[in-house]
DNA sequence: ACCCATTTGTGCGTATGTATA
DNA sequence: TTATACATACGCACAAATGGG
């Protein structure tokens, strides 16, 4: 055991990766995000740390969510804007 | 508190009925396995739990499954195979 | 071809238990 | 005690494919 994760948070970590996919046009505006299970799938997190996370991305207004449907980019580049 | 350790988790528990069915003959090799809303109806649990159960028996080698149709009992006991 | 019920696949919302720091 | 993190478990909703009439 005493596994040190960096000393950061894992959900801190994997929300940066994301916020940087967001901002670099990996996950382009409008685009489907992904999902809890796929968040859970590709990071090995748990599903409540992945709920965690887009739960703050959400507030951060970087991806809007639809129940029952799934979770999406936010249009709007952020820069353009006069 | 009352001690109760038999084994807790309801999707081992199913798991395991199920596959003493499988394995003493109540399902036969290539008969229907019970749809996952069969077994949320026979046992009282949730979907997702049948799902999870039914993940792993296929995982197991028990049964095997057809999207949109349903999943089957995998033909041979598991006998001497010359 | 069409409807309809069934079944799996998928996705989110929520709560509880356990372990760890 | 609190926060973090994972596993389990229940609920609800919708899509797509299949199969029987």
């Amino acid at each position: 055991m005493t596994e040190v994760r960096e000393s950061k948070k894992v959900w801190i970590r994997v929300a940066d990766e994301l916020r940087g996919r967001i901002k670099d046009g990996t996950y382009r505006p409008d685009a489907r995000f992904p999902s809890e299970t796929d968040l859970v799938q590709e990071f090995g997190i748990a599903r409540g740390t992945a709920r965690k996370i887009t739960a703050r991305l959400r507030d951060e207004g970087l991806i809007y969510t639809e129940p029952q449907v799934g979770s999406f980019v936010v249009p709007n580049d952020g820069e353009g804007q006069t």
